[in-house]
DNA sequence: GGCATAAGCGGACTTTACCCCGGTTATATT
DNA sequence: AATATAACCGGGGTAAAGTCCGCTTATGCC
């Protein structure tokens, strides 16, 4: 028999928790896929996996904890990409051609996932669920400090830079319009973060 | 025999339904005071008007409506003052002055409306209430139609501006941070905004 | 394998957003 | 002033989010 290895000190989790948690994000995709983000309730997703609404709450903590969890799974791959992957999104470009590689990628990004990402918007929470993507705002932070920006306050440039990025989609834009023209929608974006980018960047 | 009557206006709002608008406007004002904008329920609020749950429901139509209401009910003077007040807010300055000023004044608008601001936010409604504010997009687009800006999508960019404005406070600032130390991330929240568009704006 | 224990599980329970419809009241018209 | 009508009001009803606690089961140790 071998011995399973000891993870150090916090307890994994167990096997059968981490098989219904997969099983629930499935559950949920299929939910989501056939009837629309707005249609998931949590009875209806423990029903449909043949599970109990306990064991729902217990792994997602509340209904946006859902699609925090599907977005996160989904966003894995994508910062793959942009860590380890080919430039221009990946190491290997001039920053500036990264940072406008990354808006494009992540504008498709949002275009794709756009109905979780705004499910996982929540007007209830005290703590609004932290600042909505971490990995994105210190994507861009770590760009701007390899671009010479003069005497620039990057911790809020990044944030700004991050709003426009995601705003639009997560805000100001209804997701009609994005299921309706996607890809025209995209061009558009794209060409304007690039253009907002350069205009940032542009020396004196 | 009665002759269609011509719709000549759009009927106004009954007495008793405009005073009751007023009562529940208030008395959320006062719970909000009390308890925060998460301890506002439709039950509480109606009650504590001495009014019925359908009325609430029938005036604001939903939850985040009430706060939606009360958002606009705040807005209607900094609207003035934006519009018909003293430059640099108001008209009379330069563009880019207008538009610097116009991202201070909103950036403590929501400073000190940012709980309700946050709370007109719901992640279920399927056309999700709109743009946001149309007003601060189509100032700022009609601000940036006044700076020579050469070939840039103004609409696109407007909206990314609008959403570098409010996304900070929306969606990547926790509220905690605003209560404690607002003064100073207003300072610095609106120097950032300057800057941005300061470099959107330079001439090449 | 058998045991102790902590983690997982389920479903009943509470709370709250939102719907509905019969009764009531304001307002226009005569 | 009387009447018709449309808007308003109330509160009970439904569905779904989130909580709780006793039962079950996986896991580590012997």
């Amino acid at each position: 028999m071998s011995q399973p290895v000891t993870w150090g000190s916090p307890r994994a989790e167990r096997a059968d928790a981490a098989r219904n948690r997969r099983l629930l994000l499935a559950t949920a995709r299929e939910i989501i896929a056939e009837d629309g983000a707005g249609k998931l309730t949590m009875d209806g997703l423990a029903e449909r996996a043949g599970l109990g609404k306990g064991t729902v709450f217990r792994r997602f903590g509340t209904r946006s904890g859902i699609f925090h969890a599907l977005l996160d799974d989904d966003e894995r791959d994508f910062q793959e990409q942009v860590l380890f992957g080919p430039p221009p999104l990946g190491p290997g470009a001039p920053p500036l051609d990264r940072l406008i590689a990354y808006g494009r990628a992540r504008i498709d990004f949002l275009i794709g996932h756009g109905q979780i990402a705004r499910a996982a918007l929540d007007g209830r929470e005290q703590i609004p669920a932290g600042p909505e993507t971490p990995m994105s705002r210190a994507h861009i932070r770590f760009l701007l400090g390899q671009i010479s920006l003069g005497a620039a306050d990057l911790d809020i440039l990044a944030t700004q830079l991050t709003a426009a990025l995601d705003g639009p989609l997560l805000l100001y834009l209804s997701s009609a319009i994005l299921t309706q023209t996607g890809s025209q929608v995209s061009e558009r974006l794209s060409r304007g973060w690039e253009d907002l980018v350069r205009r940032v960047a542009r020396e004196q």
